[in-house]
DNA sequence: TTACATTCATACTAGTCGGTATGTAGGCCC
DNA sequence: GGGCCTACATACCGACTAGTATGAATGTAA
């Protein structure tokens, strides 16, 4: 095995003094190729302007990924799904994953409602633009999707189990009309610019959530 | 005025013989470029597609439309927003919103959850992709979504007022939240194919709409 | 019938896009 | 220090796009 691979060379320190640094190249494109995304969607995204924000050039470009469309899958994978996964995990991995959701879609209704109304989910994004359209990106994207409500699923059980969700909710139709609402309030919320439609769709989400909760006539 | 109006020429009877039928190529125009449009969205459209498939020339859509812009606008208020609004009408005019509105969702189910599932919901569509990009489109978009959204929140009040909805429901909020929930439903579905994410989304809308009515608790 | 505006048809232009061909320089191995 | 693969950089190409220039055919009013 004489040539590193790319996990094995991002683990050992980068010298700094070299102008050659490969995996920070590849890291600047899928940063600056996922906010070209996120801006403009996947078809309309620019190479030159991705090239542009990043300081690379076409040829390093096309040393790193084969196409757009590979650089396109990369960004799903390796930026998007984290991004997807980081968001939710302290949700799904809950014991009372009712009040961990509620807390999230306030702190993001706090921290990220302006960027959400204007730009919209990344995620969800993708998903309306590129899932009819390529098979490859609706693979990728599904599974996030898969993992995601596979995982609230479990978190909604695992709430059932313990008395923090009432026990006649199927909990395969509430983790995907769960992710449906966030995913349509941010998706919606982009038409009307600002917030209160956001704020006013993530209330009733949260009215939705409540609802799981066993409640006074739950004998 | 010796001109006469496109919507007095459209109310006469047409001229089968003639060739020359400026109402009906503009019809088949707006038709075109709503499929394409449909299907690959606003920007990825092609207007050669929509010439070749319409059977109009270009010339002809340049003396009906002065832009692609504004054929895209033209369908945004005369193909997508009575599409947005038959389909609602019978639930928000009703008396019984929430029985009229379960009514449209299953039925929907049923007859159109295959194109639902792969091209999604047409104004859906638009939202995501050209409100951020453009604001001709946002405010003609936004336009549908303020009008869908007040009939539904005068739904739920008279509803309240009739007692077919609880009274402890703020309508602003559950009416953006149906809203974004079916089309968080539709726009998710597009990414699994599968329906059976929209059966189950779909299902997690109606045990919603089914909470917002007065129930056995309610004293 | 003449004059004129509307309605369409064809050929073309300018620009942007993703992608490639080719060249060059850093860096490890022998 | 010569050989060689990796990692870039630059210049360019063909395809496709929206849009336009021009003109012909049709219908209408005088």
């Amino acid at each position: 095995m004489p040539k590193p691979s790319r996990a094995a060379r991002a683990l050992r320190p980068q010298r700094p003094a070299s102008r050659r640094q490969p995996d920070r190249t590849r890291q600047k494109l899928l940063g600056s190729a996922f906010e070209e995304i996120h801006r403009n969607g996947f078809r309309a995204a620019s190479l030159d302007a991705i090239l542009k924000n990043s300081g690379v050039t076409k040829g390093a470009l096309y040393h790193h990924f084969g196409s757009k469309l590979e650089l396109g899958y990369a960004v799903v994978e390796e930026v998007v799904r984290p991004f997807v996964e980081a968001r939710w995990r302290p949700a799904v991995e809950s014991l009372d994953p009712v009040s961990a959701g509620i807390g999230i879609v306030k702190e993001m209704l706090m921290t990220r409602a302006d960027m959400a109304a204007s730009l919209g989910c990344p995620f969800n994004n993708l998903c309306q633009e590129m899932s009819p359209v390529d098979e490859g990106f609706r693979k990728r994207l599904n599974a996030i999707l898969d993992d995601w409500r596979n995982s609230t699923i479990e978190g909604l059980k695992r709430g059932q189990a313990n008395g923090a969700v009432r026990k006649d909710v199927d909990p395969r139709a509430a983790a995907a009309f769960i992710i449906a609402g966030v995913e349509g309030c941010i998706g919606m919320a982009k038409a009307s610019r600002s917030k209160e439609f956001l704020q006013a769709g993530m209330t009733g989400l949260i009215d939705y959530l409540e609802h799981l909760r066993p409640s006074c006539d739950d004998h």
